[in-house]
DNA sequence: GTCTATATCAAGATAGAC
DNA sequence: GTCTATCTTGATATAGAC
C-alpha cells in the first residue's frame, strides 16, 4: 500500500514477512520474537520498537491477511463484467488465486499464529466471514451454489494453511473449473 | 472403544477431554500441562504418568480425532444402502453430524493444538485426507461433485474449529440439503 | 530507529515419596 | 497410579546506551 516503493521494504513489512514464513516452517506455537527478529535481520529490540508486543505483531499479521484478500477481491471486481453469482466468483477467484500461487500458505498462517496465541485476535476474520456470508446470501442469483463454492474454497484454503493438502496442480485446475461450472450452471434439477 | 463402560472414564479419556475443552476456550498456544491437569482433576505428575510428554498428549488428541471421524463414517456406512457418490455422502455426513451437534469444535481443536506445537503431528490427518481424496476420485460416479461437497464440509469444519463460523442452525440445515442435492443430481449441464 | 543486557516469569520435565 | 517439590530452559518485555 504505502511502503511498496521499488522493492524497498519497510522494517514492518520485513518483520511481517519473516513471521509469516516462520509459522509455516516451525509451527505457530514456536513463533518467538527472537526467531522473527533473526529472520527479519534485526535485533529483538528493533523488532519491539516496531511492534511493542507480540500481540501487536500477531494483530498486524491478521490485518494484513484480511487486507490482502480484500484488495485482491476488489482488483478482480474492477476487471469483471457483471455476471451470475458475481460475489461468489470474486470470493472464490481471489482465494483460489492465492492458493494456486502457493502464496496462501505463507499468508494464511497468520491465522494460525494469532489463533494459537489468543483466539480473540481472529475478530477481524470473523467479521469478514460474516460479511461475506451475508453478501452471498443477499446478492446471489443462486445462494446455495454460491455458498457451496465459497465453502469449498475455504476448505482448500484450510488444508493449504495446515499443510495437509493432497492436491496436485492438476487437481486444483479441475476444481477451479468445477467451481466455475457450479456458479454458472447451478446444481442440476434432473437426476443424473 | 475400551474404557467406555458405563460412563466410568479412564484418566486418559478425562485428560483428553480436558485438553480438547481447553483449546477451545483459551487457544491452542496456551494449552499448558498445568491447565490440563487442573481441568482433568489430577496433578501434573499424574498427567505425566499417563502421557510422558506434552507431545504424546497432542499425538493422542490427533489420533482420537481421526478415530472418531473414521468410526462415525463406518457406523454410517453400515446403515446406508448403496447409492450414488456413496463415499462422498459418508464423508460429508460423518463430518456434518459432528459439526451440527457442536461436538466438532471440541474435537477438531486437537488439530490446532498439535499444529501449534509441532506441525509434523498432523501426519495422521494428512494421511486420512490423502486417502479420502483418492477414494473419492476413484469410486465416485461424479468426482467433481464429490470433491466439491467434501471440500465444502471441510470449509465449514475449519470455520467451526476456529470459532469464526457465522452459520445459524437454519443455514446449516440448508447447506446439508444443498450438499445432498449436489451429490444426488450433480452440477447442471444447461444454463440457468 | 536499532542495539545489548537483563529482569521476570511461565512451562515442561524429573525425582522420589506415598 | 497419583502426589509434591524442584530443576532448567526459554521467551516476553524493559531499560538505557548508541
Amino acid at each position: 500500500m504505502f511502503g511498496c516503493v521499488r522493492g524497498r521494504k519497510s522494517s514492518r513489512e520485513k518483520i511481517l514477512d519473516a513471521a509469516a514464513e516462520l509459522v509455516g516452517e516451525i509451527g505457530a506455537g514456536r513463533l518467538t520474537l527472537d526467531a522473527v527478529a533473526e529472520r527479519a535481520g534485526l535485533s529483538k529490540g528493533g523488532l519491539l520498537y516496531n511492534f511493542p508486543s507480540k500481540e501487536s505483531l500477531l494483530q498486524a499479521m491478521i490485518q494484513r491477511l484480511v487486507d490482502e484478500v480484500s484488495s485482491e477481491k476488489e482488483a478482480l471486481r474492477a476487471q469483471m463484467t457483471p455476471s451470475r453469482n458475481l460475489e461468489a466468483k470474486l470470493c472464490t477467484a481471489a482465494l483460489l488465486k492465492m492458493c494456486v500461487g502457493g502464496k496462501m500458505k505463507e499468508i494464511a498462517t497468520g491465522m494460525l499464529a494469532a489463533s494459537s496465541e489468543n483466539p480473540r485476535l481472529l475478530e477481524p476474520v470473523r467479521h469478514v466471514v460474516k460479511d461475506t456470508l451475508e453478501k452471498l446470501q443477499t446478492t446471489s442469483e443462486d445462494p446455495d451454489a454460491s455458498l457451496l463454492a465459497w465453502l469449498a474454497v475455504e476448505g482448500l484454503r484450510s488444508m493449504e494453511m495446515h499443510d495437509i493438502s493432497p492436491f496436485t496442480d492438476a487437481d486444483r485446475e479441475r476444481l477451479i473449473e468445477a467451481i466455475g461450472r457450479l456458479l454458472e450452471k447451478g446444481i442440476a434439477e434432473q437426476a443424473a
